[in-house]
DNA sequence: GCTGGTATGACACCGGTTACCATTACGTGG
DNA sequence: CCACGTAATGGTAACCGGTGTCATACCAGC
């Protein structure tokens, strides 16, 4: 541990200028290092390194060799103190389902990897006392490039004001619009869930139940939204005995499709609103002496692994969530250069998969 | 931006001495601020913060008092770059499952929520070509405080070589002992395996076969050995006809139990290296015809949240992820601190959950 | 000759830490 | 009680490795 390195040559960690080599440089490549190499000032150096156009295109391309001769990598640590910001995104997010997080986190590393970013977990919990302060802290102590937040915190109109007041960037994926465009990685909710619809109607189902999640997600409106238009193109609707508000877990579903599928008069079809309450009806229905697909149809939301995995498989909507995560990281990194300059960003549309747990309705 | 402050008595960034208020410090509030503000050097409050005890009492406590007055909060980077080390810690993994990756998440933060340390994800990809240069790179660019090491990344001993050789502190997770003890978070997987061959034996199985994981993973030869043992322990031993290898996945679940399900003298009992395979072997007994658990009992391993709320619920062992990656990151930092004082880590013996899959053979 | 734009470098600075030196406090022997 | 050695403490300057500001040198056009 003891650090006593030599009593050799170089007093600090400047090199002799009298002695320009390559075996002169100890330990790490530094920003002074390839200045003398390339015979110019350390300023030319960090003009070239950041594409400054003020830089005549022979002394950069002098410059480039020697970097690349000495495979110099500038210090994220030195350039984060100089700049004022780290080179770090923070990804904030509530407890979402697992499989969310990571193909969200792969997306966003997907992009990061071609940069020089790296991507910091902020998990939060929103009923939390601190929660702002927390992140606060975090912007205040870290100065991150930006944060990506995900449903339900990107909801959060509150947050997102106090991040505009800390002049912090940020990208929100979320599934409702909001005021900001640029900001935005849109889901289209809406559209999965009308395909829900059309697909049990175009089987011929009429009387179909939705177990919703709970009224607090804006993306539950929307998904509800959605839902009856899909039925109104069929020239149905929602007839709100068949409606009930679930947890998003699997209890919640469970128990409102035991309820659904008890009665006189059940639905011959459920369109749950994800796969968690999906895998709940399944379990209700085998309470009750039903059979998928045969006496009841059902329809689920997010394609988690375990819609293709149970039996009799889950047709389901499928979020392209992993392409989100690379959308939200790519319009963060955009904005941050462009000065928030909108950007055009796509808008997701999730595709319905059609696997066994839904038929035409048994007469 | 014009950052002329005053001619006055401080040349440098400092803030007028003459005006030692809070009101004269403008932005963030820095050690220069906390050091005049408490009539001492910045390096004694530097002293301070590092828990230096070359400081008297008296003095700690009223610059303390100072810093917790005006919230000061050392900023990160300008430490990293003094220390030459930032405080981040690496999580290195290679796609193991989401639950896993979500939940070894959560157990660190939960640890370095009480520190200054900020979890970074480097997923990568084993069997990529510039699978050493990236964590290489990594390393030598941003110069983390250590790096976590989850299966089947932290058996590989080329890995943890490299690291100690580039002076950078790590932790392995992995379920079989390693030469260093110091840096090992143990999950006793043949415990666990062994307990599923009680469990069986008990219901009195004798026909018991075992899907295990690739043969490529460590892991699997503890789970394998554990669970040789547990048979061992009622005379019974593990037919070789019985034992096929699997990829830790839900296909090869499937084609080994349906290999099994289809042979003449079946097993009545299967035991999967993992519950994905598990659901694999449902399936196949679906396919063929067969009922669990009346016709055969399964036993899965990891409990996934796919394991209760399949129908039947599955039979399976936990291990306590979210514990070791708090375990994880606690013995990272200690061994940080403490020069790599080995530290008596303790093992996680992971615990059998009886659910519907499994039940005495059919006579 | 003056103006203006381009390319480059000198120097201070980001906010901490360490190296080294100066000062002070304290215990001891004469 | 004084001189002196040693430990405890605090100050100054340099440094970590980059970037910003501003001055300057150079060249073209009016």
């Amino acid at each position: 541990m003891s650090d006593k390195t030599s009593s050799v040559s170089l007093p600090t960690h400047g090199v002799d200028s009298s002695d320009v080599d390559a075996l002169s440089i100890k330990g790490r490549v530094t920003i002074n290092d390839i200045a003398r190499l390339a015979n110019v000032s350390k300023k030319t150096v960090s003009r070239v390194i950041n594409d400054s156009p003020l830089v005549r295109e022979e002394t950069r391309q002098k410059v480039k060799a020697v970097i690349e001769a000495y495979g110099f990598r500038p210090d994220p640590q030195a350039r984060a103190l100089a700049f004022r910001r780290s080179f770090l995104i923070g990804m904030i997010y509530d407890n979402p389902n697992p499989q969310y997080v990571v193909n969200i986190q792969r997306g966003i590393l997907d992009v990061l990897e071609t940069t020089d970013h790296q991507l910091v977990l902020q998990p939060t919990n929103r009923s939390a006392e601190d929660y702002y302060d927390r992140i606060r802290r975090f912007i205040e102590n870290h100065r991150p490039t930006g944060l990506i937040l995900t449903p339900s915190i990107s909801e959060d109109e509150d947050l997102a004001a106090m991040l505009r007041e800390l002049d912090c960037h940020y990208v929100r994926v979320a599934s409702v619009d909001l005021d900001e465009p640029g900001k935005l990685v849109r889901t289209d909710d809406a559209a999965g869930a009308a395909e829900a619809a059309r697909h049990l109607a175009r089987l011929g189902h009429t009387k179909i139940a939705h177990i919703s999640g709970p009224r607090s997600f804006r993306s539950v409106h929307q998904r509800l939204f959605g839902f009856r238009e899909g039925l109104s193109e069929f020239g149905l609707e929602l007839d709100p005995a068949l409606l009930i508000e679930g947890g998003y877990n699997f209890e919640t579903g469970m128990n409102a499709a035991e309820d659904l599928l008890t009665r006189r008069d059940r639905p011959t079809a459920i369109f749950a609103g994800n796969d968690e309450m999906a895998i709940g009806v399944y379990t209700a229905a085998r309470k009750v002496g039903l059979n998928i697909p045969d006496d009841v149809s059902v329809v689920g939301f997010d394609d988690t692994p375990m819609a293709s995995r149970i039996w009799p498989s889950l047709t389901t909507v499928r979020l392209q969530i992993r392409d989100m995560g690379r959308e939200a990281a790519n319009t963060l990194l955009h904005a941050v250069s462009e000065g928030d300059m909108p950007r055009r960003s796509e808008r997701f549309t999730p595709e319905i998969l059609l696997r066994e747990s839904s038929a035409p309705p048994s007469t």
